[in-house]
DNA sequence: CGACTTGTTGATGTACATCAAGGTACGTGG
DNA sequence: CCACGTACCTTGATGTACATCAACAAGTCG
């Protein structure tokens, strides 16, 4: 874990309390729910390996994709702060995540103050990131929505190192894109097909290959730049 | 402060470490900008009296507001921890806030764990309501976007005490309305209309009725219903 | 091998946006 | 007090970006 790019670093007094709070690692198959839409849960868990997403499902079949989830974020802290989740996360690929129990969150905030900071920081980051999917899905074209979401993987797929320079593979179906952009998949392919034709960018069968990312980014405009500021470790 | 209701009850402890964290207050006039975007701020504030919204103006005159901000709210923390503000605040109403120094925030989870559980709490509290808006901008039709809206201020305006049985006055055009669920401001006065005309409410230049409450939950749906847990002190 | 998932494409439909015009309240200066 | 501007709401005509429907192609999987 030390070792992953994506968490900063920690001190020992900091480890150790981790190790304590720590509960043991589950393996998750992709596919599967991890947490459930109007469930509690006993356990919070960090993700150490693989892809999820956060998704609401309507009762009538619709569905919202909230955000996806990559190795370093935090989930379930809905559940533990409001006695309910109001999403389902489920996993994309199989996955490997660190479980903590849920009763010691609040022992974690007056044991190590850096980590109840860190906990704030990443709540903060993701509240930060889906007021940018707001503002496309509310504002933006479909074709800018898209190079955004574009843009979005590759640079998660580069720092989980899934990327090499320009291509990625992805573990995201053409619906999925388009169930987080509030769009049809029909449409979603549609606008994919005219970029892959304006030689912006080429998906096939999720592997993505970025052939002008200076074109991409003048379309996904500013909002896209990313905030990767290194984060916590939790 | 003691008085308002929708701040917790606090201990004598963490009352004189707010006093003590606490620089001052600042009144705002209605129209305001009280953080703007792009910019770092060297405060943090709470609101104490009045509304406010966050909202991220494109550079081509596009406008989506990312939520409302009602007293009890905390702004500025974006700023904090990621050196800069993606979106401006706005007052909608004179303000009155309570202003705390920047610099000081990490002492506070250092001083007082309950409150940095506390403002964990508010960031993902604030997390869950964009996920919301995000379900209802992405998936749901202009009906249910704005029954949303409706039953949203009527709860807030409750709990802030503008409110009357049924009848309350908001700040509130029927653009920002549009801006917050990605519509235009014409479609959302017709369907305003239809809903008026339908007996469901009456909205007259800033001050709202409503008609048949339950006719609009159905409308808006099992995401509108109030998560409203008691709301901590910072 | 069929069943299923994912992607692709064209035909058709519609929920919304845009444009245009006017109406009502309210403020402000003369 | 009136003339004027401005902010907000209202309504109809027209346009379009998207959704929906339908059909098929190409993998992939048990």
């Amino acid at each position: 874990m030390r070792s992953n790019a994506s968490f900063r670093a920690f001190s020992d007094a900091e480890l150790s309390f981790v190790q304590g709070f720590k509960t043991g690692e589950v393996d998750v198959k992709g596919g599967a729910t991890v947490l459930s839409d109007g469930h509690d849960s006993a356990h919070l868990f960090t993700i150490l390996d693989g892809w999820a997403v956060r998704v609401k499902h309507l009762d009538d079949g619709r569905r919202q994709i909230i955000n996806f989830a990559f190795p370093g974020d935090f989930l379930g802290l809905q559940a533990s702060l409001f006695d309910r989740m109001e999403h389902s996360v489920e996993a994309l690929t199989d996955m490997r995540l660190c479980m903590f129990e849920r009763p010691r969150l609040w022992e974690l905030f007056q044991s190590s103050p850096s980590l109840g900071f860190d906990l704030t920081w990443l709540a903060s980051r993701e509240e930060l990131i889906l007021s940018h999917h707001l503002v496309n899905v509310g504002r933006r074209t479909a074709r800018e929505r898209i190079a955004y979401v574009i843009l979005l993987l590759f640079e998660r797929a580069r720092v989980t190192g899934l990327a090499a320079e320009k291509a990625f593979e992805i573990p995201i179906t053409q619906e999925d894109v388009a169930d987080l952009m509030g769009l049809s998949v029909v449409h979603t392919n549609k606008v994919l097909r005219q970029m892959h034709h304006d030689g912006l960018l080429t998906w096939t069968r999720s592997k993505i290959i970025i052939k002008n990312q200076d074109a991409l980014s003048d379309i996904a405009g500013p909002i896209a730049e990313s905030r990767d500021v290194l984060r916590p470790f939790i």
